[in-house]
RNA sequence: GGGCGCUUAGCUCAGUGGCUAGAGCACCUGGUUUACACCCAGGGGGUCGGGGGUUCGAAACCCUCAGCGCCCA
């Protein structure tokens, strides 16, 4: 006996049932066979927290991928995996531990942190891949990677130490985000903006006379009493004095003085007139009594602002550290890192920055080069993690040259480039491979290294040596590593490389030695040899950048590498393009030789009902589960689906249910950021807590779960699909296969026949070129508008009409079989477990099923074949003929409507036409009957407009509805004079089209026919309602 | 400052030069049609952000203005 299906499609229970089922058989496992490969790498999700709404999009694209090359009979391998995400990660667990035992980092130690983060990314490792379960992923978990994990470490130490090898390694200065307080760098992303109280000082230094030894301060003239901003204006005091005059100044702004302490040149625009005469120039630093010269620069200086001319201090200043470099200015860094004022700061040495500003404004107060103060508000960065002022801080780092190679071969950047505008790569949507292009093509420096504790620590250890022969001494394992030419000695050759640096301002050297990954025992020996690993860690994107092939096992030849490098694509959102699609490419090109991925897909940002992106700190971050919970997992991945469109970006409104009685409060703006605590429910007036990241548990008050109505679309099409099964199977009886003829079907079956095939083929189409919205859309137009709405309603008087029980009700089993069969496998990649479900329950009484002919079923849905159907199915004449059957089931539904005719009277109708059209009606006449309520049906070019009667005039037929006792023929006047109005408005404009000389002439000639047949049925239609009107008189 | 997008019905979005601009939700009318009220049948609702241009023809292409978002500096 059949199953009976509930009325209600249960998500949970479904969920539930088949991710057991589809694990226990293995379905998502993959091994290199002969089929061909699709492979997918997921963009690891960062262990610092649970997945949100942008993880529930990225990776329910990539599972729909998945599923449907799988079902298409390719080897789909979807390896899934965690990121450390380093700074961010261990910001987190700093800050937990600092909230909760008021400890720092360095209070805990290097090797205990570590051990916290660990516990840490245990933690949320296994909620992450517990949530990409509950989303339905159909991952093969049994290649879970993680990128700190020894598979991967393997693979960054080996590509670390062949890029070391190569020269594509180095060490250099660079101007960070340092945190004076914690005494770090910190990532941009780790910083906020704030508006703070500050100053804008006007200062002038003293120019030096040509050919004259200085003779800094008090020599001038008394200082103007103007002020920063305006000066150089229309008939303002001069900038710069007059040439020839005695003691000339030159005058600038800054926001920070204390950094004069640093400068290393002053700047002025070279098309300036106020200063060419200055240009190449020397000024006087007096508090240093250090001399610095007077460059030009466009970057720099915009001469409108301010004084016109700018100090520079490139060791701390981000812009005046690009000036320096294009100039070649010396960096002077006047900063200790607890942010005090260094020896290079002479007097002002050991004085925290800012009682140096103080003091700096002072001496040059009395010194006469003070000019004034303006209040100002600044935009300050700070650290998020100190909340303390971040200063621009010049340290060293370890970077990856990107430029080209000095023997003329194209660099990492060109590489990289080469394989996006040679096809190797793609982009889609296209736009995206510019973001990718312009950035590689300013072929800047990666700086890899990061002053953190938690990552892939670099593997360079290195000491100081005294004398090159020292060098030459030198002993690993009892054998000497250098030879007399100072290169590494055979033995080492292999795994050893050494870098050898002076040390600045000092005649020792430093040497540096990276080591191959496998060498515990040389690193240990190393340790004791006195040599000191470096402390800083590799940037997270290092390691994430060799994800394609590390996870496949590379530096070793695997099985898996051969055969599934390089993989089919790569599924992300446009943030990291330039972080780490780009540095994929170029190490995937480095290491494998081959780029990592064919195509890379860009899809959408989900942002809340204002328009603001979805992120922790903003607190508007929606929970996928909640939504799961809410609409069940098949309605949100239906959801995602649809909102991946070409355009971007996607609002999703979001309501928070009451937990009290379950009613819906939108969001407002007042409850970003965490700043409401509290919510009083406008129904049941229960306070509760609205949804959002919260640390903690409110002991208080309940937290709201969170809903979107975006969510419904897709929670009634999983209804409607599953009520379209239950149905069937409720007539299933008696059901056996048989191969279906379709030229002898009747109309209604070759016209479901010819829209499935249509719809499985662009949904196909839709998927090859990443158009998801539009697979969503097509199958659900298909299943709800098409199948539900008319074939399943029409094969109702099929099933159940007495006079054709036999041959007719068999046929019509087959084909609602079929084509449910065909609705399965199509929604399957989307919705896989409503999918699953009826396919189960299918399997019980129609085991062999299918189109055209019945075939056993697959045990699951997910390892059927992606359905396609015969080109010849579609039929343009088929479909056409049943759009105006159609037409005319609607027209005579909407005047029932108007005048409210009862849905249980039968109305009379009365069609004229051509013969072979009421042919062709008279045919689907049990359909048009059943589907419009209709009881006598008077059809023919002689059929009378009776009276009484309301009509619809369509281009090939006119049809009137009797309404004895019911018609208002005023109010239908009306309505036909409002339709005749509109109608003669819409030929007007056709005939003056066609009246254009130039149309005719210009316009395609399909198009000039199109249009003339147009006029002649606008034409027509305007008759016949002008008919309609006379009789109803 | 540079770049990439966006602005279409009350809301969320389709619509990449030619059938009177569509969908879902919301709204209005009617409905216990034995698959489904997470439903069915209908309906109303749009100067396609403003202005200019190209074209026989523009929501779509170009310019410009306004507003919004993101990335880079």
């Amino acid at each position: 006996m059949p199953t009976e299906l509930p009325k209600q499609y249960n998500p949970q229970e479904a969920q539930a049932k088949w991710l057991d089922f589809w694990n226990q058989r293995g379905y998502f496992h993959s091994r290199p066979d002969s089929r061909e490969p699709y492979t997918i790498v997921i963009p690891p999700p960062n262990v610092t927290g649970a997945l949100h709404m942008g993880h529930a999009l990225n990776n329910t694209l990539q599972d729909v991928l998945i599923r449907w090359r799988r079902m298409q009979g390719r080897n789909a391998l979807w390896v899934p995996g965690t990121d450390h995400a380093g700074i961010a990660t261990q910001a987190v667990v700093e800050r937990l531990v600092f909230q909760q035992e008021k400890k720092t980092r360095h209070d805990l130690g290097r090797e205990e942190l570590v051990r916290r983060i660990w516990e840490w990314k245990d933690k949320y490792e296994a909620r992450i891949l517990g949530q990409l379960r509950e989303l339905g992923c159909s991952c093969d978990w049994q290649r879970t990677r993680f990128t700190l994990d020894p598979i991967c470490a393997r693979a960054v130490r080996e590509t670390f130490f062949k890029m070391f090898k190569d020269g594509y390694i180095y060490r250099g200065k660079r101007l960070v985000n340092w945190d004076t307080a914690l005494q770090t760098a910190v990532a941009d992303d780790e910083i906020f903006h704030e508006t703070v109280k500050g100053g804008f000082w006007t200062f002038r230094y003293p120019v030096k006379p040509q050919d004259e030894s200085s003779s800094p301060g008090g020599a001038g003239s008394p200082p103007s009493p103007q002020r920063g901003r305006g000066v150089g204006g229309e008939g303002g005091t001069p900038v710069a004095d007059a040439p020839g005059s005695p003691q000339e100044f030159i005058r600038f702004s800054t926001t920070r003085p204390e950094t004069m302490l640093g400068d290393t040149a002053v700047a002025v625009h070279p098309d300036d007139a106020r200063f060419k005469h200055l240009i190449g120039r020397q000024v006087t630093i007096p508090l240093v009594g250090r001399d610095i010269p007077i460059i030009a620069d466009p970057n720099l200086v915009d001469p409108h602002f301010g004084t016109g001319a700018v100090k520079v201090t490139p060791a701390h200043d981000p812009n005046d550290y690009e000036c320096g470099l294009r100039n070649k200015l010396p960096m002077i860094n006047i900063l200790n890192p607890d942010g005090t004022i260094n020896q290079n700061g002479g007097k002002y040495a050991g004085m925290d920055r800012f009682k140096a500003r103080e003091a700096v404004t002072k001496e040059m107060e009395s010194l006469g080069l003070f000019e004034g103060k303006e209040d100002r508000d600044i935009d300050l960065a700070h650290s998020d993690r100190s909340k303390t002022p971040i200063e621009p801080y010049l340290s060293d780092q370890w970077f990856v040259k990107m430029g080209d190679r000095d023997d003329g071969r194209p660099g990492f950047a060109q590489m990289a480039m080469d394989a996006v505008t040679s096809g190797k790569v793609r982009f889609f949507p296209e736009r995206y491979a510019k973001t990718y292009l312009d950035w590689l093509g300013e072929k800047r420096d990666w700086c890899i290294s990061r002053q953190l504790w938690w990552g892939h620590r670099i593997p360079v250890w290195s000491t100081e040596i005294e004398t090159p022969s020292e060098l030459t001494n030198l002993k690993i394992s009892g054998m000497k590593l250098f030879t007399p030419e100072f290169t590494i000695a055979t033995p080492f050759a292999g795994y050893i490389y050494p870098n050898v640096m002076p040390i600045s301002e000092s005649s020792r050297l430093i040497l540096m030695l990276s080591l191959a990954p496998g060498h515990e025992e040389i690193e240990q020996e190393l340790d004791r040899m006195g040599f000191e690993q470096d402390p800083d860690v590799l940037d997270t994107w290092f390691s994430s950048a060799l994800w394609p092939h590390s996870t496949l096992g590379w530096p070793e030849l695997t099985p898996e590498l051969k055969y599934y490098y390089p993989t089919s694509v790569l599924v992300t959102n446009r943030d990291i393009i330039t972080l780490w699609v780009a540095r994929m490419v170029l190490t995937g090109l480095y290491n494998m030789n081959e780029v990592p991925f064919h195509h890379v897909y860009i899809h959408p940002k989900i942002l809340d009902g204002f328009g603001e992106g979805m992120s922790k700190s903003k607190g508007n971050g929606v929970d996928p589960l909640d939504i799961i919970h809410r609409y069940g997992t098949d309605a949100l991945r239906y959801g995602m689906v649809n909102l991946a469109t070409e355009t971007q970006d996607s609002r999703l409104p979001i309501a928070n249910v009451c937990p009290h009685c379950g009613v819906l409060v939108p969001v407002k703006q007042e409850h970003m950021y965490m700043r409401t605590r509290k919510i009083t429910c406008p129904e049941c007036k229960k306070a509760f807590r609205p949804g959002g990241p919260w640390p903690t548990e409110d002991p208080d008050l309940p937290t709201a779960k969170q809903a979107s109505d975006r969510f419904e679309m897709g929670r009634n099409f999983a209804n409607k699909i599953w009520n379209a099964a239950r149905f069937l199977l409720l007539n299933l009886e008696g059901y056996t296969p048989e191969a279906l003829h379709v030229e002898g079907l009747p109309i209604e079956d070759r016209w479901i026949l010819s829209r499935l095939a249509s719809t499985a083929k662009s949904v196909t189409e839709s998927l090859e070129g990443y158009h998801f919205s539009d697979v969503a859309r097509a199958i659900y137009d298909f299943t709800w508008s098409e199948f539900c709405d008319w074939y399943v309603e029409m094969a109702k008087d099929r099933l159940t009409r007495r006079a054709s029980e036999g041959i007719e009700r068999a046929t019509v089993q087959r084909v609602l079989a079929g084509v449910l069969d065909g609705i399965l496998r199509l929604v399957q990649p989307i919705m896989p477990f409503v999918a699953e479900s009826i396919w189960q329950a299918l399997n019980e009484t129609a085991f062999e099923r299918g189109l055209p002919r019945p075939e056993p079923s697959t045990e699951s849905v997910v390892i059927s074949p992606w359905p396609e159907y015969p080109e010849s199915w579609q039929d343009p004449a088929i479909e056409e003929r049943f759009a105006r059957m159609q037409e005319l089931v609607r027209a005579i539904r909407e005047i029932r409507n108007r005048y409210t005719v009862d849905p249980k009277t039968k109305v009379d109708i009365f069609v004229r036409c051509e013969e072979k059209i009421a042919a062709d009606f008279r045919s689907l006449a049990p359909f048009i009957t059943l589907l419009a309520g209709v009881g006598r049906f008077v059809i023919g070019p002689a059929a009378e407009k009776p009276k009484h009667a309301a009509g619809h005039v369509d281009p090939t037929f006119g049809v009137y509805v009797s309404l004895e006792g019911l018609i208002d023929v005023a109010a239908e006047a009306k309505r036909l004079e409002k339709q005749i109005a509109e109608k003669r408005k819409f030929l007007a404009s056709l005939e003056a089209k066609l009246a254009n000389p130039n149309f005719a002439g210009k316009a395609p000639p399909d198009v000039v026919q199109k249009l003339s047949e147009q006029i002649a049925e606008v034409s027509k239609q305007i008759e016949a309602l002008e008919a309609n009107r006379k009789e109803l008189i």
